[in-house]
Formats: structure tokens, sequence, C-alpha cells
DNA sequence: CCCATTTAGTTCCATATGGAACTTGACGGT
DNA sequence: ACCGTCAAGTTCCATATGGAACTAAATGGG
């Protein structure tokens, strides 16, 4: 485990394209990536950034949906017939940015929805085909900058790094919710 | 490459696990996971947002420094003598935000700073006592957090899960800042 | 069957956020 | 040395954000 104090990484052959990293980072990103001692959240974060930051740039200059509307838009087109709460706790945004970021999209006419008849105070989400052409015409360049992003891994990597991810998702039930001083947990 | 638009994942006998994990998680949050062609980016949150959401909480009611100032805290406690604008660029946070936390954080003596001589426009930033103190503490409830996040890998996972993402940090220089409509960057 | 409690979604409002303009200093060419 | 351009950090201000209170409906004892 001390050994993972310092982001443990082969260091053979692949300190070419390191060198090459190192000069077109921050030197502060450098430290955060291979000197601290919460690598992985420090990497989950930067890789994440890479993806999320051009792809809300690009959609909010192209069909003006700032982040909130679009992970609501998206969500729904992935699983038509959500509710808001299901948004809400699938997304970690608060309740009443989502509320908001909802009547617009149904403003605009890129959702619709009616009452639940199983729970009135709920909603079923749909797109309208306006909203699935959005949905689908951004699709594709999402899937485009993830290939992108793997491309560096081979297949097989890819797939390591889908079930390490998937193990870690799988188990993330048992992790703790509130961090707490060592030892009062019990 | 069209078998990954599923989320491939071993069938094996992690399902039980997964069942588990399938109960406890938001339907919206299941597909997500497991029936989105981009797998990647919602697992990166998703991971990440575990680890962020205690952490920030935590000090946030601990020490009642919120998210930016803790950022800019930590990274000048891992690498003291960095500028502003090494934060800013580590961090992805706009410089304006950055600027007004390093000043609450210097209202407060958790950071004191100086001229850079080598360039009058700039500070050289460190902790104070104060702010080292709070450095310390935070450091271990971190490292536990990923500890437990981490704890479902193997050793040897753990290593597979650092180096492969090791790669596409490495990579990351060369991943494009803007998306692109297909075919418009030849 | 009623009342206390929980939950979905909305509204209110104080505050955080981030784009853009600004200040001051660096840098490069002539 | 001078001037145009760029970069570090700050300030301004319109807007987004999110906690808390609220409405209305569901749930679950007794």
């Amino acid at each position: 485990m001390s050994e993972m104090a310092r982001a443990p990484t082969s260091l053979s052959k692949l300190d070419r394209d390191r060198e090459a990293a190192l000069r077109e980072l921050d030197p502060l990103t450098v430290t955060k990536l291979w000197d601290n001692p919460c690598w992985l959240s420090f990497r989950l974060n930067f890789i994440a950034f890479r993806f999320n930051d051009p792809v809300y740039r690009w959609i909010e200059t192209r069909y003006g949906l700032v982040r909130p509307e679009f992970v609501a838009l998206y969500a729904v087109g992935l699983k038509g017939g959500v509710a808001a709460k299901n948004i809400v706790s699938s997304s970690g945004l608060p309740k009443n940015t989502l509320s908001r970021a909802i009547q617009k999209l149904l403003q605009r006419r890129l959702l619709k929805r009616e009452t639940d008849p199983d729970d009135l105070r709920s909603y079923v989400l749909a797109l309208t085909p306006a909203g699935r052409a959005i949905f689908d015409e951004t699709m594709p360049m999402m899937v485009g900058q993830q290939t992108a992003m793997l491309s560096v891994l081979t297949e097989a990597e890819q797939k390591q790094l889908c079930e390490l991810m998937d193990k870690m998702v799988i188990a993330s039930p048992t992790w703790p919710a509130d961090l707490e001083p060592e030892g009062t947990s019990k």
C-alpha cells in the first residue's frame, strides 16, 4: 500500500511519451497527476474534464443548452419515461436546478411530459422529435470524442479499463457516503 | 468497435454482485452505466463524484472552505511556490473564481504570498502553518476514501487501473480540444 | 380511516459563478 | 528606447446555483 502512495506507474519505455506530456502540461498538473497520494481522483477528474469540457461547450454554442439542460435531455434520450427524480439521483445535480432545466426544455418543445397515472406528484418525460434530433446529432460527436480518447489503448486494454471501472461501480454501494475521522464509524 | 458501443463487460460470475448494485442504484443510473454508448465519461464522472462529494462536503462543514478554496489550498500544499495561473490551468476553474478563493485564504491566514521577483505581475504562494495543518489533516481522510473505493480491486488490478489511466493522461495532449462535426478537421 | 411522515416537484432568495473589461507588468520587433 | 501584443491577477455585473421553505400527493401506522 505504501508503494501506492506515489502513483505507481511502469517506468519503462513509455517514458518517451511521458516526457512529451510533461512539456505540454502545467508543472502543477504534473504534480497532481504523478506526485499526489490522491492520484485516483485527480486522474478521474482530469480525464473526465477533457471529455466534458469540449462536449458541453459545443452543445452550448450549438444548441444554447446549458449543462443541466443537456444532462436532462441526454438522460431522457437514453431512457424515455423517466421522471425528474431519476435524473436528480443519476446526475448528482440539485433538484431545483433540474426542475428549471426541464421547464426550459418543455418551453423549447424539446421535451414533453405527462403526469404519471401511478403517482400524481410525478411526471413522465419523453423527447419530442426536435429533442430526439439533438440527441441523435450529439451522440456521434460524443462517441467520437470517447473513441479519440481511448485510441491510445489497445482493444484489450480498453476492455480491461471497462471491466475495472465496472468492478468499482458495482462495489460503489458499499463505499462510505460520508468521511469520518478515522475510527469513528465503529 | 461496435461491440464497444454497449459497455462491454464480462457476463461471468460478477453478476451476483451486479444484481445487488442494480437494486441499490436508480434505474436511470443503471442505464447510464450499462446501456450507454458513452460509458467512459459516465463511469468517470460517477466514480469521481463518489469521491469528490463526500470529500468536499466534509471539508466545507469542517473548515468552512468551499470547493475552489480547497482546490487552491490543496494545490499549494502539494507543490509550494506555485502561482494562481498554475492552479487555474491545473483545475479548469476560471481565474476570477480562483482569484477570489486565494484572497479568502489569504484573509484567513491559511495562505501567504509574495510577489515573484522574476515576474512582478505574479505571486508565489505558500501555506501558512494553519493552512498546512488543514492539508495534513485532510490528506489521510482523502487517502482513506480512495483506499476504500479501490479495495474491491486486487493489488494487481489497482496497478493496472493506474497504468491504463496513466497511458490516457500521457496521450491527453493529442486529444481534440474542440468537437468538430465529422470530417471538418481535415 | 385519520394523521404524522415522506416524497416529487416548484418557488424564493441569498450567494456563487464566470464572461468580459480592466490594470499592471512582460516581451518582441523595429 | 518605443509601441503593439500578450499574460497575471483583479473587478464588475448579469446570471446560474443550490439550500430551505413550500405545495400537493403518497405512504404507513395505530
